[in-house]
DNA sequence: CAATAGTTTAGAATATTTCTAAACAACGTT
DNA sequence: AACGTTGTTTAGAAATATTCTAAACTATTG
């Protein structure tokens, strides 16, 4: 209960967050699975399992906090939910829209090869790239 | 107003809806303009600015049906608006994050020349690039 | 024109996210 | 260890966008 804490204090620590209660048990939930993603709502629901009191809230500000911090990453392919993603790396998505699943593309398995230049004045921030798949009926 | 109308009235037919008052005025506002995008909000205050009484849970089913239909398509880049395109073509999008406005890329103008091959039981639906960008400080 | 099926509507309901402002907790300083 | 400061958490209300409901209306067919 102190020594796994640790890990999650540093790393908060580095981003400037303060190590909350509240934090460091989110923290610890998200990142102590592997690669994953995630609604506020499933995050809140699955610290209640834990015991873990939080509010909703409480869950939204973290959730933005940690993607300002760079320790998440938000993910936009449905109107209506956010999702969020543990993998911060370079990578892109599959999106299954009978689901509403994500399934990581490995940057290197995705190959752009040419990419118009940026409108004037304006910074890139990223470029996404979503594959939309449905169930095939006849499958 | 006989004569444009002809125009609109055969494109519904075609795709099987009803050529109403409601449908007819909509889409002469949609694409009798070039190419663009907008939010369902946008759409029904533009309708309103041009004398055209219309609900706004009208203009939702609209822009479903005519989603559905094929001749709109719907481009989602941010969580909690849906934004509407009436360029249907094969295209991605630059999202400029600050100002939330969206503009075309035409296809030719990104290569992908990889891609990975898509999960079992699903069908391709969409391959969509969405580069945002922000609005460089400095400039 | 009557019958039918499809459409429109206002307003309520839903769903998600953000806001508010008061209570609380982390932490550097005494 | 107590203090003061600042940042954080919270419940609940509010905001926002979208969908639902069911009654009134209208396009179409015969
Ligand atoms: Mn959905
Ligand atoms: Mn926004
Ligand atoms: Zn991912
Ligand atoms: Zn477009």
């Amino acid at each position: 209960m102190q020594r796994p804490y640790s890990q999650v204090i540093d790393r908060l620590k580095q981003v400037g967050l303060r190590p909350t209660r509240q934090r460091m048990a989110l923290a610890k939930l998200l990142f102590d699975a592997g690669d994953h993603h995630f609604s506020a709502e499933q995050l809140h629901n699955q610290a209640s399992g834990a015991g873990i009191r939080v509010s909703l809230a409480t869950v939204y500000n973290t959730l933005h906090q940690f993607t300002k911090a760079g320790i998440l990453r938000e993910i936009i392919v449905s109107s209506g939910r956010s999702y969020f993603d543990t993998n911060t790396s370079d990578h892109h998505h599959f999106f299954f829209e009978d689901s509403h699943r994500l399934l990581d593309i490995d940057a290197k398995d995705i190959t752009i090869t040419k990419l118009p230049k940026l409108p004037e004045g304006t910074l890139l921030e990223r470029v996404d790239v979503v594959i939309r798949v449905s169930d095939n009926p006849k499958s």
